[in-house]
DNA sequence: AAGGTAATAT
DNA sequence: GATATTACCT
C-alpha cells in the first residue's frame, strides 16, 4: 500500500546546475505567486458561466508540465511538415500526437562530465495537462464526446519515448498508466500504451531467443530502437525501496531529463525508398487552450469531416 | 480500476 | 501482413 509518487528533481527543481538565472530575472518571487491549489476564478462567477473547475493539479502534474516548458524553450524552433495522409474509413484517421523533440534524445542521467557545446533543433511542445480524476458526472463537452479516436500511429520518436520509459521504469514498474504518465504525450490514452507495450513484451523476448540475430526484417519500428540493457528488473514503486545501481539509472522516479550531449543514431533505414509518410504534428505552444479535442479536425490536411459542428475552440494556430 | 492476453479490425 | 484497437478475463 506504500503507494507513493516521489518527484525527481528536475531542472530548476532540485538541482540547480541546469539554473539559469537570466531566466529569471524578470519573474516574480516564489512569493508573490499564488498557490497552485488555488483557484484563479471565484466560484460564484465558475459557476454562473458554467465553468467546471479544474481538478488540483498535482505537484508531479507541475512536473512535467516544466519539463515540457523548459524543452519548448530550448529549441524553439519549429519544423516544417508535410501531412499526407489520408485513410477517410469510418473510423480510422492517421494521426500523432506530440512527442517531445524529434531527431536526438537520449536518457542518459550520468555521463562523462563533457559540457555541452553543440545544440540541436527541439520541437515544440504543449504543456496543458489532463488530469482527469473523477469521471464526469453529467457535465461535459457534448461536442468532443465519444467519438472514435483515430488509429494512433506510433512514429519512430513516440516509441523512442516509450522504450526510454519503459527502461527507466524498469520491466517490473512498466506498467500502463505509469508509462502513460511518464509518456507525458497528449492523447495518449492507457490502451495505446497497454497495446504498444504488450507488442513490446513480445518483441523482447523474440529478441532473447536470438540473441545472435540482428532485428528481423520486419519491426522495423523497434529494431530502430536499441533494446535498453536496462531491462531487468528494479525494485522500487512497489514496496522495497533504497537500492543504488551504481548505473546511471535513476531508481524509482524518471524524470525523463533533456540531455544535452547529442547522440548521433543512426538509423538505417536501407530498401526504403521515399516513404510518403511525414508525420509530425505540432502545435504552437498555448498553455490556455484546451485541447482534448483532437477528434474532430485535425491539424492535418486531412481532417474527418463531419457534417456536425466542430466546435471546441482549440486554435490549432500552427506557425 | 488497471494489467495482461487474445481476438478483431484497419 | 503488420499494427493498432477492442474484448475478455483476472
Amino acid at each position: 500500500m506504500g503507494e507513493e509518487v516521489k518527484i525527481a528533481d528536475y531542472p530548476g527543481g532540485g538541482a540547480d546546475d541546469e539554473r539559469v538565472s537570466e531566466w529569471e530575472l524578470g519573474l516574480p518571487s516564489p512569493a508573490d505567486l499564488p498557490p497552485l491549489s488555488q483557484a484563479l476564478i471565484p466560484p460564484e462567477l465558475a459557476s454562473a458561466f458554467s465553468i467546471t473547475p479544474e481538478p488540483y493539479r498535482t505537484l508531479l502534474d507541475v512536473n512535467r508540465a516544466s519539463q515540457d516548458t523548459i524543452s519548448a524553450i530550448r529549441g524553439g524552433a519549429s519544423q516544417a511538415f508535410s501531412s499526407s495522409n489520408f485513410q477517410l474509413d469510418d473510423r480510422a484517421t492517421v494521426f500523432e500526437p506530440d512527442a517531445t523533440a524529434f531527431a536526438d534524445e537520449e536518457l542518459e542521467p550520468d555521463r562523462d562530465g563533457s559540457g555541452s557545446d553543440s545544440r540541436k533543433l527541439r520541437k515544440i511542445d504543449s504543456a496543458a495537462e489532463e488530469a482527469d480524476s473523477a469521471a464526469p458526472p453529467a457535465n461535459d463537452d457534448p461536442s468532443a464526446r465519444s467519438m472514435k479516436r483515430p488509429r494512433l500511429v506510433w512514429t519512430p520518436q513516440l516509441h523512442k519515448r516509450f522504450v526510454d520509459v519503459v527502461a527507466h521504469l524498469g520491466i517490473k514498474n512498466a506498467v500502463p498508466k505509469t508509462i502513460m504518465q511518464l509518456m507525458n504525450v497528449e492523447g495518449l490514452t492507457r490502451e495505446n500504451v497497454a497495446s504498444h507495450l504488450q507488442k513490446y513484451r513480445l518483441y523482447l523476448k523474440r529478441m532473447q531467443g536470438l540473441s545472435n540475430e540482428g532485428p528481423s526484417s520486419s519491426d522495423q519500428l523497434f529494431a530502430s530502437t536499441p533494446v535498453p540493457q536496462s531491462l531487468h528488473e528494479s525494485g522500487g514503486g512497489g514496496g522495497s525501496a533504497g537500492h543504488s545501481h551504481g548505473n546511471g539509472h535513476l531508481p524509482v522516479p524518471i524524470p525523463l531529463p533533456y540531455p544535452g550531449p547529442p547522440a548521433m543514431m543512426p538509423m538505417p533505414m536501407l530498401g526504403m525508398p521515399p516513404m510518403g509518410m511525414a508525420v509530425g504534428n505540432h502545435h504552437g505552444f498555448n498553455p490556455l487552450a484546451q485541447q482534448r479535442d483532437w477528434s474532430g479536425a485535425n491539424k492535418f490536411g486531412s481532417v474527418v469531416s463531419y457534417p456536425q459542428s466542430h466546435s471546441q475552440g482549440v486554435t490549432p494556430s500552427d506557425k
